[in-house]
DNA sequence: ATCCGCACTGCATACGTATGCTTCGCGAAT
DNA sequence: ATTCGCGAAGCATACGTATGCAGTGCGGAT
């Protein structure tokens, strides 16, 4: 039993020469109809697969695309990677995947580059710019998912993301046209560009209508953090309903689950009779009965389409291409978890 | 600015050959501390990272796991993933993922051969015994993630799971000894081993306590089949409270929460007391406060374990080794979606 | 003083494929 | 009839690394 077929076992066995085994399984390259019929016939016969590393050895493209998340516990990257994954299979390119919950990828994507990945994506990371210029030196195209690099340090990585900034603005407009007085926040990591542009647009849009946040927590974008945060929000300042928030923007969906369950079932509180939620996301769980969810929709159809298309585009021609910043719209998709305007009819 | 960096680049900058290089970066190679620190100096300077392709083209070995799956959205197939590419991330392996919805998985395979592999892990999907059979000539181990091979053409490939049976006779008496009269099943995908161990075990465990199953329905595994499933089994049935199920075993959590927003919301019956429910996974949405789902657990972390092991055990001697399929316990976590037993206390 | 063993290094080759270059054969154009 | 063009196939080489083999120098044992 042989360990590995080989063009050349193709080769002799279809009484014709390696390279006509190798033109048969490059699109593309001139083989005569008979020859190509031949060689697939004994392909079949004996199992043979052109082996890829020896193709991109030579090639110089891989056909692999390296992607870093650092969790799939929140659907929305759940979901992301997967529509990511079929996308990319669907024109021959494959993901080779890396999870760490450390935010520092820097090792992880120099084991990375040992495989020259003709791209690399980062949902939930960002970059040193040291490595992001190693990166650009090796003419390897980066796509930050949901996240844009650190000021200063564009220029080398593009990036794919949605409206964080009009969503916050959007949520804030909502709560207080809905009426509510005293709206609180949950934050994400604090560091996160999504956390920041999401607050200050959230921020934003409560000045424009005369308000401001009444309380703050943190959660990190953890499930027991935005638990916890919950907690002392409501506890250190529920001595009178009037001092309690009666709404609170969290800044994941994910995190926002865990609120709602908290306030209903840990401090009695009706949601949204006594206090409205609003999540960031639009993860399949938040239209789910149980939460019925209002959040700004991620829309993760149009951000994989996007970060395949800056790949492609990087791909297609190697010319030193500009970095570029897509950013998809998304809207405020209205549920049952936060009360809203009262409707005027018409008369 | 040089394309890449190779082995040779380094050497001339060290002063060395390229096999000194090459040892320094091979663990367990023959090189003295001067040169090693030498070549180390020059890499750095250089940017220099071995590449992977040339260096499997020539071992024979990728470092490469290839992990098939076909959907995200049931977050016990996240958790297991990422548990699954941080722990062979540890051992310096990498994760090849391949997402398809169709569980006919073969040309999938073919693709995943091409990268040549030092494993395979299925889950969700099996494999034509045609193909299993190419991977074991290829000596390449197969190890099916719960799941295993349809009877007939084992032999090849290896696979890990819970103990399906168990689980589901364990909720049978669980669900009999909570004085339920009635007791449905909602089937996940009918032709799936994980849903035929199921039901055989809950048969089994209901036939022990004098009863059979009530009524059936089919979710498929999905969210939305779960909850149309549900309204149907209800719907004929409940002409009187007395025909309606009293308690509904579903083959999955993620089925699960389709079930109960199914009961509460739109049926307008209460969980537990009108109906319990239990699910099979213990996915971390288990345990939130809205559901608090009492479930039989698939423990993540000693399946992914065994999995790692049965791939290392493999590598490690490349004997014709003889598949293997380890079975993990799980127990019932026991929360509020279920009426239990009424507890004797002591006299 | 001689020999042996050992750690280290360089040379040369192999891994499996793609592709430039050359050659060949055949049909069409003049 | 000769030439030209063109598609097709083979030869040879390159991609970047690991490793068997031979050679070198050095320390220690006799």
């Amino acid at each position: 039993m042989k360990a590995s077929i080989t063009s050349f076992d193709v080769a002799r066995l279809a009484q014709v020469s390696q390279s006509a085994v190798s033109r048969t399984f490059t699109p593309g390259a001139s083989a005569s109809e008979a020859t190509r019929r031949k060689v697939l016939d004994a392909a079949r016969m004996l199992g043979y697969r052109p082996n890829a590393h020896a193709r991109s050895l030579i090639t110089k493209r891989s056909r692999i695309i390296g992607v870093v998340l650092s969790y799939l516990q929140n659907l929305f990257y759940a979901v992301a990677l997967e529509r990511l994954a079929e996308r990319l299979q669907r024109d021959g390119y494959h993901v080779l995947l890396f999870v760490n919950r450390d935010p520092n990828v820097d090792k992880l994507v120099g084991e990375i580059l040992q495989y020259h990945v003709d791209g690399i994506v980062l949902a939930a990371a960002t970059l040193s710019s040291n490595l992001a210029r190693q990166c650009a030196d090796a003419s390897i195209p980066v796509v930050l998912f949901n996240r844009v690099m650190a000021a200063g340090s564009e220029g080398a990585v593009s990036s794919v993301r949605s409206d964080n900034e009009a969503g916050g603005r959007a949520v804030a407009h909502f709560l207080a046209d809905g009426g509510h007085q005293r709206i609180a926040y949950i934050a994400g990591n604090e560091e996160s560009s999504t956390n920041l542009e999401r607050e200050r647009g959230f921020r934003a849009g409560l000045a424009e209508r005369g308000q401001r946040i009444w309380a703050r927590g943190i959660g990190n974008y953890d499930f027991d953090q935005a638990r916890q945060a919950t907690r002392e929000l409501f506890a250190t300042l529920s001595a009178t309903v009037n001092e309690r928030p009666d709404a609170v923007f969290v800044a994941s969906d994910h995190m926002a689950f865990a609120v709602m369950d908290t306030l209903r079932f840990e401090l009695g509180l009706r949601v949204p009779q006594d206090v409205s939620v609003v999540g960031f996301d639009n993860v399949p769980q938040a239209d789910w009965a149980s939460y019925a969810l209002t959040t700004v929709e991620q829309p993760v159809g149009p951000m994989v389409e996007a970060t395949v298309g800056l790949l492609q585009n990087y791909l297609r021609d190697d010319s030193t291409q500009r970095s570029q910043n897509v950013v998809v719209p998304g809207r405020l998709v209205l549920r049952n978890s936060a009360r809203m305007a009262v409707q005027v009819g018409p008369p």
